[in-house]
DNA sequence: TCATATTGGACTAAAATAGTCCTATATTCG
DNA sequence: CGAATATAGGACTATTTTAGTCCAATATGA
């Protein structure tokens, strides 16, 4: 659980090195050889990647692909949507609220709303910081809002 | 992504259901009556939840589950660890750090911090938070330790 | 026109997930 | 004791997802 996809992973490897390119093309070939990972792979994710948006591609001789936007301005939310679809922790939370369970499904809502405040947090995580990760991001301060009060000095 | 399967969705029911019967002994076909999920995999789930050590079994002619602890002393962190198995956002955050990208991985390096936020937080949420959801979870800030100073103020 | 690239989609293989079933063991009650 | 009721443990199958490969078409530059 909260595991992404090994072509998530690839995918971002491949978003860091175009980042570390700078704005200059770089072609299938040249970003499976700066990331190790087969070509036929990496054809697959830039395709995916140009086609949702982060990334821009040029065709024919010397084209080749580079972000569509510096680093800082991609998040990591956006990410995970292009390469693992759309955030959703349970399958309901998608088309919210519709399952055969009723009555217990409000502990269903209860997983949306914790999958919702995490992609929100990840709305504020960018390429940029992935690439240079920090020593540590905070702790997430999940608590449910009517206790939130009780435990504000929690950490020390 | 954030995605849990339907099989913690499953056993997030029933052990919800086992919450509000309040210690009183449960046994399998009373919880897959109860929470409407096939009684094969209701077996199953059960048996996975005791063997973990987060409910209590009872054998024989009126024998049942019950939760081993009050919901309050469960935590979400905890739940996912057993219904899921151990979190981690990438493969090679597991064996915490080899894997044959090398240089490359600090970024596998950075989901694996998120991942670790994101389950620090879960521990802070309790089945009963998951019973009686509140109306909303804060929102979570992620944003990499170096820059929070700039921005204590988000939240308006 | 040729070499270099991306585009779009089909296709196969492998692995994880979901779901079912069977036999053994423990407990209660008549 | 013996019948009825439950859990325990594990094998097993089917389904779905994920990963990975390949091909024919199109675009571009020299």
């Amino acid at each position: 659980m909260l595991r992404i996809s090994r072509l998530t992973d690839y995918g971002t490897l491949i978003l860091v090195h175009l980042a570390s390119r700078n704005g200059r093309l770089c072609s299938a070939n040249d970003v499976a050889t700066a990331v190790r990972i087969a070509l036929p792979t990496v054809q697959k994710l830039l395709k995916l990647l140009a086609s949702s948006g982060l990334a821009h591609s040029t065709r024919g001789a010397e084209g080749g692909y580079c972000l569509s936007r510096p680093p800082e301005l991609i998040s990591a939310a956006e990410i995970l949507d292009v390469l693992e679809g759309p955030v959703a922790i349970t399958e309901c939370s998608i088309e919210d609220g519709h399952c055969h369970l009723e009555a217990s499904c409000s502990v269903g809502s209860a997983w949306q709303r914790i999958s919702k405040s995490m992609r929100t947090s990840l709305e504020n995580v960018s390429l940029a910081d992935l690439e240079n990760p920090p020593a540590s991001f905070p702790v997430i301060d999940l608590t449910p809002a009517h206790r939130a009060s009780q435990r504000t000095s929690q950490r020390s």
